[in-house]
DNA sequence: CGGCTTGCCTAAAGACTTTAGGTTTGCACA
DNA sequence: TGTGCAAACCTAAAGTCTTTAGGCAAGCCG
């Protein structure tokens, strides 16, 4: 018999696919395992754990994230950076909803591999701000201000808790995040 | 053998004092029927399924909230009331994480008290904005900016998320509160 | 006090996780 | 061109959770 060419990289790849078409909590080494064919205890030489497989999904969910982040960085500043970074957790929240609902698992103990990409993450935002020059503690303040909003606006905007209301969740993002910018750009100490 | 007295609305208040203890995901119809000294079977004449069961806990959680956040709201308007809401939220999760976690829970099917629920909070969101006289869509928009807000801010933490730089995450939350207090100010159309 | 509702039980099947230990594949090296 | 060996994959089994089907008994109602 042939064999399936399994592989840890291969099987966290896999397994982000698989989060997209099931969603990240259906994700179990047992459906992985029958997607390559193989039996289930296979899978346990190539990962420790259930866990263990989706803080691995995780970190190929964050390291494209960041991926996409620095090319859309690239070259902008202010608002244009801020609308950039914005659109970029957006845009590959819906298009890859279980991957995004991968980067945002809590692993028990975190790997190099994921605090790097977190730190990453934590960069690209910093970045955005360079060109407000805001004073610390505001730039933390405001850091964590752009986190909550880009992570709280898409995570609500998936859970369909915008879709009652009239105008579609898609215009209130850009006039959001202008508002933003204008925050920014007025910030002030108290 | 005396018999345990189980009913629905008993099941769902001891899930959700059982989330808070060992989180909401770990909530399981097998954990709730050890916790009252039953065979798991018997669980079943009560709930539904195991999603039912979650779902019912969603409801204590999001009724919880609601009666917290209309008693903050009492007499309070604009800066006020935004930040006696807003603490609502941040405190409850802090207090009761597996309750919110269970607030945040997307039943497949919404039961009737699921959506009044729901509604009663999107009410008091647009209740504090009452204060700041936005037309539409700016009205809307700063809902879901404020939903976000809470929402993302209080997962980031819960997460850990801030835990890693330096001002405590409980530092920064009131100054966000008072940058959106003046974005919602000075709110303008474009 | 007999009957009936319904609360709780036993039993069982199906899915997932994880560990232990066996077999086979195919690359490395003689 | 074999041969050996590490890694890849397998079978087996135990433990957990979910859910359904059908049975016994508790306790209210008349």
């Amino acid at each position: 018999m042939a064999r399936a060419g399994l592989t840890t990289e291969r099987l966290a790849q896999a397994g982000a696919e698989l989060a997209d078409e099931v969603g990240f909590d259906q994700v179990t080494v047992s459906a992985l395992a029958r997607r390559f064919d193989v039996q289930v205890a296979s899978l346990y030489s190539h990962v420790k754990s259930s866990a263990d497989l989706k803080a691995r999904i995780a970190v190929v969910a964050l390291q494209e994230l960041a991926e996409l982040g620095a090319e859309a960085l690239a070259g902008r500043a202010r608002r244009d950076a801020l609308i950039a970074l914005a659109n970029v957790y957006r845009d590959y929240a819906h298009e890859h909803p279980g991957r995004y609902a991968a980067a945002r698992f809590n692993p028990a103990s975190a790997s190099a591999d994921f605090l790097a990409a977190g730190g990453r993450h934590a960069e690209m935002t910093r970045a955005i701000l360079r060109g407000y020059d805001l004073g610390e503690p505001a730039q933390t303040d405001a850091i964590r201000l752009l986190g909550s909003v880009f992570h709280g606006y898409v995570s609500l905007e998936l859970a369909g808790s915008f879709s009652h209301s009239k105008p579609d969740s898609s215009e209130s993002w850009p006039r959001i995040l202008d508002a933003l910018d204008t925050l920014l750009s007025d910030w002030t100490s108290s």
